[in-house]
DNA sequence: GTTCAATTCTGCACCAGGTCTGGTTATTCT
DNA sequence: AGAATAACCAGACCTGGTGCAGAATTGAAC
């Protein structure tokens, strides 16, 4: 049963975030301060506060999530855990499976991350999370060290491939292009973490 | 000609950095206020800002230098840039040039850093920098996105090295040891980096 | 339909990191 | 010595973020 109180609290968290975007779009994270976003939206600054638990979360809520560990931890058996990476990411270069991605609104929402030192850097710590619980699930297969090397460089290509594929969404191209030059890079990042740079070029 | 204003500048500086860490490694960096700070070494808070751009420079000053851009650039016409990577992590865990390397200062130092979620990540963004110019100096050796996959996974491989590293001083081990250690953990990442997964663990 | 408890929201004071300003002191140059 | 310049200081001010007392709203019991 959903009640009244619950269906109210996601309206307006939706709202809080909408206008918050729409104000960091016209003008820029940093010109926009959160009492502004707060009285835009209507609430109380703590109230928006209760919501979002910083400024940078208004802008990053749903940004980044690929669960990198849960696809670790849930592949088909019999599979490295770099083959059940390759196949996520091409299915998701392939078009199926986007998740939720609403072409506009995440441009929207990556430029103006991409526009903010602030907001890099947080995305970044975000990231950072990630890298820890896949280092998580990759140690019943690695021992030590190298569970956690392999996962500070599957992060780091996979951050590669996603700014890659932002920039062209950013510089206009359309997403299926995008998607396109991503599913190349791809296999360029994954062929490179399965064999070394011994086998790229040079 | 190095005058009386420069010597007293420098020592000003000093003077902040030292108290600053030792407030820090005595109570805790989130525990303590960049006015304390300032009190303690006697300079007012605009002062300290005209000194260290922000409350985490204070301790992030000397910290992660490695310039692995630089070690690229400069390196003997004929290797690769992998190998002159290796080389200068070999020579560093041998214990040569170990640059400005002062271990009881450097402990506290990374002790504060290792305590603090907000100075960790602090450190990542100053990295993510250097994955930008270590990009810049493989650009000419690999095409296109693959400069940028490198960068990143060297810096990743580089990040992980140096934190089990101090994570082992910060353990209490012997800095000899941890070299030893490190000397040992170079090895295994760099052979990950030129030969991939597949001729590593599983 | 009224009452009552639990949530939620508000308004406001407050804290900490940082910036800005105007005026004061110390160093350097002539 | 005196003028120019650099550094410093005190303090006001702005912004992100938290804490708190009380008002408003919801859900449920009667």
């Amino acid at each position: 049963m959903v009640g009244l109180r619950e269906r109210k609290k996601e309206q307006t968290r939706r709202r809080i975030a909408a206008v918050a975007l729409a104000l960091f779009a016209e003008r820029g994270y940093d010109a926009v301060t959160v009492n502004e976003v707060a009285a835009a939206a209507e609430v109380a600054k703590a109230t928006l506060f209760s919501y979002f638990p910083s400024k940078e979360a208004l802008v990053l809520h749903g940004i980044g999530e690929d669960d990198l560990a849960g696809i670790v931890t849930r592949r088909p058996p019999g599979t490295t855990p770099l083959a059940a990476l390759r196949a996520h990411f091409r299915t998701f270069a392939a078009g199926q499976d986007p998740g939720p991605f609403d072409a506009p609104a995440l441009i929207g929402q990556v430029r103006i991350v991409f526009d903010s030192p602030a907001l890099s850097a947080a995305a970044h710590t975000l990231l950072h999370r990630e890298r820890e619980a896949l280092t998580g699930a990759l140690t019943p297969d690695a021992p030590g060290l190298l569970a956690a090397l392999m996962a500070a460089q599957i992060t780091a290509a996979v951050t590669t491939l996603k700014e890659a594929f932002f920039r062209r969404l950013l510089a206009g191209e359309s997403p299926a292009a995008a998607a396109a030059a991503l599913a190349a890079d791809v296999e360029t990042a994954f062929d490179l973490l399965e064999h070394g740079f011994s086998g790229a070029g040079r």
